[in-house]
DNA sequence: TTTTATCTACTGGTTTTCATGTATTTTTCT
DNA sequence: AGAAAAATACATGAAAACCAGTAGATAAAA
């Protein structure tokens, strides 16, 4: 029996990157490449339409987080399996990929046969990292010390305050709270990246893009 | 008169960019790519021996900046001509480029008919920049207030040293000199990147990706 | 050779952060 | 309704950062 084309699309802000990933896969006749987008938004609304199996989905999109995205389209469509493209090999970002329901991981200096595997992998259902990533995975939290806790939402506000150079009383004044309260989540926020100081807990934050 | 072919040689450490740049030039009839690189050192080696007319250089690369790479390619091998390929959209960043002799500027999210544009300008001898890059440098530097300033190369040193958390006392000793030229040192980058206390320099510095 | 930039170092005083600990109220989840 | 998480608030003392100004020693550039 012949087996059905795989449909695959791609969702990246780098036309160059997504010309790259469709002139690879152009020739594997098992794969269709059925759509590629520039936008969180643009590839939600295709998705209402057609049903695809695997998205090479990036990281950073203009509107939205691909994260965000990837959780998005696992609540509404259970079938499509994601595959994260990005650059970031925090180990916490990756752990964050596969909780949202990510079904692989690929660091985009993968080279082309890595994707290939990642996407046979994929295709028979199985969890597909790329060889980078599963040696990040594998060593134990011991570089990556702390992974990129959860904040609750007065942290995620007060963070970013904090990296706008405001001082404790400045944003107790912003936010009609008591400097001693913000204090507090200061420390807190301190606590939870292991940052000695604040300007280890902003160099964390602006790396993991919460500022 | 057969004119010759351009030798072009592609520096970029993501594999996936690498093989698009290839796939999509590789039926360009005046264009031979001799040569791709996922370090600046292993490039810098190649261009002892032989000459190339185009580099496509990543900004971001594992062993060095792209701008500086730049810079000592163009002391080098002046005929060389380089374009920077980044995701840095920051005006300044763009200005370090030109002002290192960079013959062009492409964002990573430029399209394959702007990078053929491109190509060609810089083929001509002509300074490419694609259109968003355009657009950035047409508006005056308002919206980037203070672009990233010169840093000496002392104060690049100690930069990453307080993101990482260290105290001035600390890095001090770790230099072997007083903690009070440290302060000084702290405080001509607050002045330099107009930050109002290291929350904030740590924050524009981390985003330059100067940590 | 003067100028300019950089690195170095200090004084003295103010503000902010950091550490440690406690504790009440409000949401949110089960 | 009850438990857990989050947001709020305070106290106290030590440590570090921040402000403002000055200034000598080099080393590179005009």
């Amino acid at each position: 029996m012949l087996p059905e084309k795989i449909t695959l699309a791609i969702v990246d802000d780098h036309p160059i990157v997504v010309e790259g990933l469709k002139l690879l896969l152009l020739d594997k006749p098992h794969i269709d490449i059925i759509g590629s987008f520039h936008t969180g938004e643009s590839f939600m609304k295709f998705l209402n339409g057609i049903s695809v199996d695997i998205v090479l989905l990036d990281i950073t999109l203009p509107d939205k987080n691909g994260l965000d995205l990837c959780k998005e389209i696992k609540q509404k469509h259970p079938e499509t399996n994601v595959i994260i493209l990005s650059n970031h090999s925090e180990r916490s970002i990756i752990m964050q990929a596969l909780q949202h329901g990510a079904s692989g991981y690929l660091l985009k200096n993968a080279s082309a046969t890595e994707l290939m595997d990642c996407l046979n992998t994929a295709i028979r259902g199985q969890v597909a990292l790329s060889e980078e990533v599963k040696g990040i995975m594998a060593r134990p939290s011991t570089i990556m010390p702390q992974g990129f806790p959860t904040l609750t939402s007065r942290e995620k506000e007060i963070l970013p305050l904090i990296a706008t150079g405001l001082t404790t009383a400045d944003i107790g004044n912003k936010l009609f709270i008591s400097p001693l309260t913000i204090e507090t989540h200061r420390r807190n926020l301190m606590q939870k990246f292991g940052a000695k100081n604040v300007a280890e807990l902003i160099k964390l934050a602006t790396l993991h893009g919460l500022t």
